[in-house]
RNA sequence: GGGUCUGUAGCUCAGCUGGUUAGAGCACCGCCUUGAUAAGGCGGGGGUCACAGGUUCGAGUCCUGUCAGACCCA
């Protein structure tokens, strides 16, 4: 059987465009006066293809969004864009350099666009209904001015401070770089081995500590030295071939290293001493007049070095942290173009290059008699990716979110929220306990303008009300404005004196989609916020999830969801390993190593067809990571087969079936169409159940093991005899076609938030319309149908049927036996047995049930036996039931009549 | 390296608060069917429940460690 769905799906979902389908949902939910239902769309990042990853998550979406609505809820689905950011502006730049930022940005904004239309059309092609003409997008100018809005928040209650952090700077292009533009390259720098004379504290005048560092330049800029608190150090007697003497203190296992790179070695060992036991020590820096103390940092290793680590705040992201911890200035004395500026405290330095200071540095140590040791050390370090030159740290004003101040009422509402997984409360828990200030702006020129403006002296102005200002009259002339005019324009316009300048760093991204539940929930008509549920991958835990909840606390005090569901990521089914983007293109540089695997949605879609990629994510436990590849597309193409099959067969057994009509009562029943109404009882709460809970694979394993158990291996096979050579009227066969019409209903409504194109199509084989599927409620279990009797009896006629078909094989597999009709049976039970016949109600039954064409039952002491010997009767051309017979065709007495 | 998780047949999933020979579907093997036929039926093989310890009368289910994988952080 062939489905054609990769040709049929686009049809019908043209269809669906011409009647309108999504609003014609949610009116028809209006008139009911239903209760809302609001997921709120995560933003997809519009900057490239959607790949499976991203499907997974829409997919689940729409699982959610339909199963609701069929529970009867009004489903208001409004998707949206992150627009902004690094990736997009990362591709304009490098097709095009030395633009200025306006044209940057409008050549951004057309990149995000473009993908923003590749993508909704992917996402309608899987079948999402949304309200694909009217999505949120991050960068709407009513969207950015909300942005600004919620930053003002921010600053009436006091949480934005300017600071330092060091970023990666490149002097050649002059300007800070993400670690995405940064290209590592071997090098080989002179590395050295400074002294730092211990002036209090442990040892104090006695001994010295010794640091290693690549980059002497750095020295300057030193304001402490880190030592492990568990690491135990030597303090001794160092001397070198030229016979001078040094009293250090070098970490125990790397004393073999300092004598070797130095040639200073140990002659004699005072004490050894553990690492804590420097805490309150301070040591002397080598040429400045400054203190620098003993701190203790988890990074110090026993790798390279000493034991000891250099620490410049201003110069490292590891020294920038482990100095916040211990409250160190941080010094950076180092202009845009990598020259010293006045801050370094050596007059001749002042307008050197940094890295053409290595050497005067070393020589100044050399004159102080602090340098120990250098020798040539290679080493992987980073590098611009435009200019090529080597990258320095270097701390840059940023502007910072103090979290202390609302973090135990975000802790709290924490609780107030569900999780789902449940054991994802922790994960966030731990998140948001343990996050430093959030640094919020950045050198970068595709996002929201950060509306901080500088006075002349270079305090920065943060004002809650200037930005609600710029926010106004960016959202009337477009976030754009901030780039194309001047400071003179822009202090001007705000009213600010003369020589006022203004911020050109953007707002991290994360305040963009953050503040989504502000710029679409609370906007949006159809919307409000909290919403009911916001449904992302693990990811999104210190991402989105975290970024909304801050920006929700701070602007309302309350979490901005109800409740939050995670999804794993989408991982290799091979090697169950992740399958990310970035492993792509790096396999592609090595030539072709492995095979680049497809990840692309469309890709998949135009192979298989939708519904199958819908019925992958609602077969797969979307909780831990989810395993996707080719092989689980055939397969899972299998399962789909089996189920539109029971449909067609269904539909095909129906066709003259009138409902009106023809019904028969579950009362005026035989066991097994009883039974199967039951089983269908059991399906539906099975599958409500998990649709209710999320759980779209126990709906998929309940219809798949209900299609494949009961309805094709026994229902459907047991009532053929009825539906091919009954008469067309007669009450059995009316029976069978009303329980098939019953199951063939439900299956459709239980099937229709998966498969969303097949179920809609066999209902519009059935005589509705198109889209109509989708209109409806989920059946509700009919209460005369509770499990039961039906269901037991059943049970023990099946084992019945076991013992006979396994009493069959042999037969068969000699080839002596084909069809079960050419069995003669004798069952023989122990006494006290409940027969076959006794269940069933009717001989007539019994064989119909075990698709027999005799079978005699004997009541033994020994266990149930089946004997089975050929049957000596003709085969009725008829109904092939092997039956005595006197006519002339030997045609069976029921044949004979039925034909008269 | 740290935090939070995950690990049941070839694959995707069931196995409730620990209790009889660990289940289903798909795939695989054999047979049958040709009135669901680019379909359907019957039968069968396949798991030391990642590994190693421990608690218990008893563990896939609880605890510890190891290994592997995922996300986040460094």
């Amino acid at each position: 059987m062939r489905a054609g769905l990769v040709e049929s799906e686009p049809q019908r979902l043209d269809k669906w465009d011409q009647i309108g389908l999504y609003e014609k949902i949610q009116t028809s939910r209006k008139k009911n006066e239903s209760e809302k239902y609001i997921l709120h769309d995560g933003p997809p990042f519009a900057n490239g293809d959607v790949h499976m990853g991203t499907a997974l998550n829409k997919l689940l979406k729409d699982l959610v969004i339909k199963s609701k609505s069929m529970f009867g809820m009004e489903t208001p689905y409004i998707p949206g864009w992150d627009c902004h950011g690094l990736p997009i502006e990362y591709k304009v730049v490098e097709k095009a350099q030395g633009l200025d930022p306006a044209e940057i940005r409008r050549r951004c904004d057309s990149f995000a666009r473009n993908f923003i239309d590749i993508q909704r059309n992917s996402f309608r092609r899987l079948g999402v209904l949304a309200d694909w003409q009217n999505p949120y997008l991050t960068l709407d100018p009513t969207y950015e001015a909300d942005i600004i809005r919620a930053f003002a928040k921010f600053i009436d209650k006091d949480l934005v401070y300017a600071s330092k952090k060091p970023v990666q700077w490149s002097f050649g292009a002059q300007t800070a770089l993400a670690e995405a533009e940064v290209e590592y390259k071997d090098v080989t720098d002179t590395s050295v081995y400074v002294k730092f004379p211990i002036k209090s504290g442990h040892l104090a005048g006695d001994s010295a500590l010794v640091i290693w560092t690549t980059t002497p330049w750095t020295l300057p800029a030193n304001m402490a030295i880190a030592l492990h608190e568990q690491l135990t150090y030597i303090d001794g007697e160092f001397k070198n071939d030229e016979g001078v003497t040094e009293r250090l203190v070098i970490a125990k296992e790397l004393i073999e290293k300092f004598s070797s790179a130095t040639k200073f070695t140990l002659t004699e060992k005072h004490s050894e001493i553990k690492g804590s036991q420097f805490s309150n020590t301070i040591t002397q820096h080598p040429f400045l007049s400054r203190d620098s103390p003993v701190i203790f940092a988890n990074f110090v290793t026993t790798e390279t070095g000493t034991g000891a680590v250099h620490i410049a705040p201003g110069h490292g992201s590891d020294d920038y942290l482990a100095g916040k911890e211990a409250g160190l200035d941080i010094l950076s004395p180092v202009d845009d173009l990598g020259n010293y500026t006045e801050e370094v405290g050596i007059p001749e330095l002042v307008g050197n290059h940094v890295l053409r200071s290595n050497e005067p540095i070393i020589d100044i140590l050399n004159s102080e008699k602090a340098l120990l040791g250098k020798e040539e050390y290679e080493h992987s370090y980073p590098h611009c990716w435009r200019s090529k030159t080597p990258i320095i740290f270097r701390a840059v004003p940023q502007f910072f979110i103090a979290i202390d101040a609302f973090r135990k009422e975000a802790l709290e509402e924490i609780d107030t929220v569900e999780w789902l997984p449940n054991k994802n409360r922790n994960r966030i828990y731990g998140t948001v306990a343990s996050r430093p200030d959030w640094c919020i702006s950045r050198q970068r020129t595709w996002g929201v303008p950060l509306p901080v403006f500088y006075q002349v002296d270079g305090n920065p102005i943060i004002d809650g009300d200037l930005a609600r200002q710029v926010a106004e009259i960016l959202e009337k002339e477009g976030s754009n404005l901030w780039f194309e005019q001047d400071d003179s324009w822009w202090a001007d316009k705000m009213d600010l004196p003369k020589g006022t300048s203004r911020c050109k760093d953007t707002l991290d991204v994360w305040i963009d989609s953050g503040s989504s539940h502000l710029a679409v929930c609370d906007r949006h008509p159809e919307l409000s916020s909290p919403a009911d549920l916001y449904l992302e991958a693990t990811d999104q835990h210190r991402g989105w999830f975290q970024s909304s909840l801050m920006i929700s606390m701070v602007t309302r005090g309350t979490a901005p969801y109800k409740s939050v569901l995670t999804h794993g990521f989408v991982v290799d089914q091979d090697t169950g390993k992740k399958v990310s983007k970035s492993d792509q293109a790096n396999s592609k540089d090595k030539k072709k190593k492995k095979k680049v695997k497809p990840m692309e949605a469309d890709h998949f879609v135009s192979k298989f067809g939708a519904d199958i990629l819908r019925l992958w994510v609602a077969s797969v436990d979307w909780e831990t990571e989810v395993p996707f590849g080719e092989g689980l597309f055939k397969q899972t193409s299998d399962t789909y087969r089996r189920i539109r099959n029971t449909l067609r067969i269904l539909l095909g057994n129906l066709h003259d079936f009138d409902n009106k009509k023809d019904t028969i009562p579950y009362d005026q029943m035989s066991l097994i169409d009883q039974w199967i109404l039951e089983r269908l009882y059991q399906v539906i709460l099975e599958c409500t159940k998990g649709y209710e809970t999320f759980q779209f694979r126990k709906a998929y394993n309940s219809i798949n093991n209900f299609c494949t158990n009961d309805l094709s291996s026994i229902y459907i096979d047991i009532t053929k005899d009825r539906m091919y050579c009954d008469l067309p009227n007669t009450h059995k066969r009316r029976s069978a076609q009303t329980c098939m019409s019953k199951v063939f209903d439900n299956l459709c409504h239980l099937l229709a938030p998966i498969l969303c194109y097949t179920a809609d199509e066999a209902w519009e084989h059935a005589g509705h319309s198109p889209g109509d599927i989708h209109c409806a409620l989920f059946p509700k279990p009919d209460p005369e149908h509770v499990p039961g009797k039906a269901i037991e009896k059943v049970g023990q006629l099946l084992n019945y049927r076991n013992l006979i078909q396994q009493s069959i094989e042999p037969l068969r597999q000699e080839k002596v036996i084909r069809s079960n009709y050419e069995a003669s049976v004798e069952l023989s039970l122990p006494e006290g047995s409940t027969t076959p016949e006794e269940l069933l109600g009717s001989a007539e039954d019994v064989n119909e049930f075990f698709m027999l064409s005799s079978l005699t039952i004997i009541t033994d002491q020994e266990g149930p036996q089946a004997t089975i010997v050929k049957s000596t009767h003709p085969k009725c051309p008829r109904c092939w039931r092997l039956l005595e017979s006197q006519h002339e065709n030997h045609l069976c007495p029921r044949c004979e009549k039925a034909i008269n």
